[in-house]
RNA sequence: GGUGCCAUCGCCAAGUGGUAAGGCCGCAGCCUGCAAAGCUGCUAUCCCCAGUUCAAAUCUGGGUGGCACCUCCA
């Protein structure tokens, strides 16, 4: 298995850490807002990625945190005049509900930033007496990122020397312009927690560090976890601090590999908030299937950017049907798992840092080949069972196809219209018959009518929405 | 300004030294009462210039054009 470490930028063979077994973290949300179509394709990427190394055999324990400790989550509160408990359950469950409509597989672990503040006050303390972190007059604690002589290692960033010499007179502040908040006192009546450093809130790259530490890290191993992901503008700051924190708090480096995956643009523009062009995932679950969305968010390679149109999405709604033609075609009969060829070179092309393209050209050429056998060798049983077996592995390894074919065919179409166009199906049959075609035809435009397709086939007609 | 990434058919997109995958669209055909679906065939020399090499889309240098991060952000 190849995979891109976007700290030492090249493809790396991958080595656990400990045999067979792989621990990965990812950054998750912060719960304060709908989860837009970024925040989905990051944990479609990860998700890719574990089935692909669960194939491959290895344990993975996958964590994935929650932010539920936040200053934007405290305004949206004040603003809403609601609990902060009420605002982080919330939009948890969305998120929750959102990923399942995706076929993103739950992580094995979902840690709270409310639930590792001992894990965070430890890793403080650990900081603090080891001379990298201080405390303000304020009350604040902040990591001295001079103590640490590879800050900046890992997003080879080059600090300015005028921000190195940028000592603030105060001493009531930070030392340094790049050091970065451990613990914020608070003397507000809001988002407050008693800790041994005063009440106050954590820092955001905090969190991180604390939970690897408590949920994952090897005790005696040279990382704390074998892969640390999340979206490529998380590689600084937000990275960097986490690797900071673990490298001087721990006796180990945070993650032996760091993969970031790339933006979701929409009309060639980064999304984000300030600008007011996100698209939420909630808004475009509305028009389109979940399972599409995930085909057309994972169709291309996961460090490219990706910028969103329709247009594309429809393309990937297509390539999806065929999948699913193909599927239906062998309707009814019993599942295989039979090792094939076409498996192997699935596999081999995902395990070179998830080439997608060249598993979605495999898929193509499977079904073509798939589709031409069974126009001539109708009756073919060993064949046939290769090809489900085909069709439950790309299930298992990218997700897709997991639907009864003619549910997904079918969906969004109400039951009363389901009766109607059987009905005028059976008419049609009727006139065909009879070779009534004028009436066939014009049978057909009413059930067009309704926006379906339909197609004649040997074992009947059958229809799809369009 | 600093750091880094990218530029392949009308569109999306692999390939990163050995002579251009795949999908969409389009055209022609098979199948069909006609369609739809499915199948078959056809469609690019890789932004520009120079260099290295027996050989470059792939390496080097220089252009041009996009983009990202440097502040919360997936």
């Amino acid at each position: 298995m190849l995979l891109f470490d976007s700290v030492q930028k090249i493809k790396r063979e991958f080595q656990p850490l400990v045999a067979g077994k792989i621990s990965l973290y990812v950054c998750g949300p912060t719960v304060y807002d709908n989860a837009h179509l970024g925040h989905a394709k990051s944990a479609l990427v990860f998700d890719l990625l574990v089935r692909v190394l669960q194939t491959h055999g290895y344990e993975v324990t996958y964590a994935r945190n929650i932010t539920d400790i936040d200053d934007k989550i405290i305004k949206k509160a004040i603003e809403q005049n609601k609990d902060i408990k009420e605002i982080t359950e919330f939009y948890t469950d969305v998120f929750h509900k959102e990923m399942d409509a995706l076929g993103v597989r739950r992580p094995n672990i979902e840690p709270k930033a409310t639930e590792s503040l001992n894990a965070m006050f430890e890793l403080i303390q650990k900081l603090i007496d080891s001379n990298h972190a201080y405390k303000t007059q304020d009350g604040d604690v902040y990591f001295d990122t001079l103590s640490d002589k590879e800050y900046l290692s890992l997003s080879h960033r080059v600090q300015e020397e005028e921000d190195k010499l940028q000592r603030v007179e105060s001493s009531s502040e930070k030392k340094n312009s790049a050091d970065f908040a451990l613990w914020k006192s608070v003397k507000d009546n809001t988002l407050s927690f008693n800790s041994p450093f005063g009440a106050g809130r954590p820092g955001w790259h905090l969190e991180c560090s604390a939970m690897i530490e408590k949920h994952l890290a090897q005790p005696n191993a040279k990382f704390a976890v074998d892969i640390h992901g999340g979206g490529a503008d998380l590689l600084f700051p937000h990275h960097e601090n986490e690797a900071a924190q673990t490298r001087c708090g721990t006796n180990h480096a945070l993650a032996n590999y760091w993969i970031h995956n790339g933006f979701v643009n929409i009309d060639g523009e980064k999304m984000s908030k300030s600008l007011g062009n996100s698209f939420f995932l909630k808004d475009a679950l509305k028009i389109y299937d979940g399972e599409i969305l995930r085909f057309y968010l994972l169709s291309t390679h996961y460090r490219s950017n990706f910028n969103f149109n329709e247009e594309d999405l429809l393309v990937s709604k297509k390539r999806l049907d065929k999948i699913y033609r193909l599927k239906k075609r062998l309707f009814g009969l019993p599942l295989s798992d039979e090792k094939t060829l076409f498996q192997e070179e699935l596999l081999k092309v995902l395990s070179d840092d998830l080439n997608i393209s060249s598993a979605l050209a495999l898929i193509d050429e499977m079904i073509t080949n798939s589709n031409e056998i069974l126009d001539t060798l109708g009756k073919h049983k060993e064949i046939k069972k290769e090809i489900i077996s085909n069709l439950s592995y790309i299930e298992k390894v990218l997700g897709f196809g997991i639907k009864n074919s003619y549910e997904y065919f079918q969906a969004g179409i109400d039951e009363q219209t389901k009766v109607k166009i059987a009905n005028l199906i059976l008419q049609r049959d009727e006139a065909k018959k009879e070779k009534n075609f004028a009436k066939s035809d014009k049978l057909r435009e009413e059930i067009l009518a309704y926006g379906v397709n339909i197609m004649d086939t040997p074992q009947g007609t059958f229809w799809e929405k369009v």
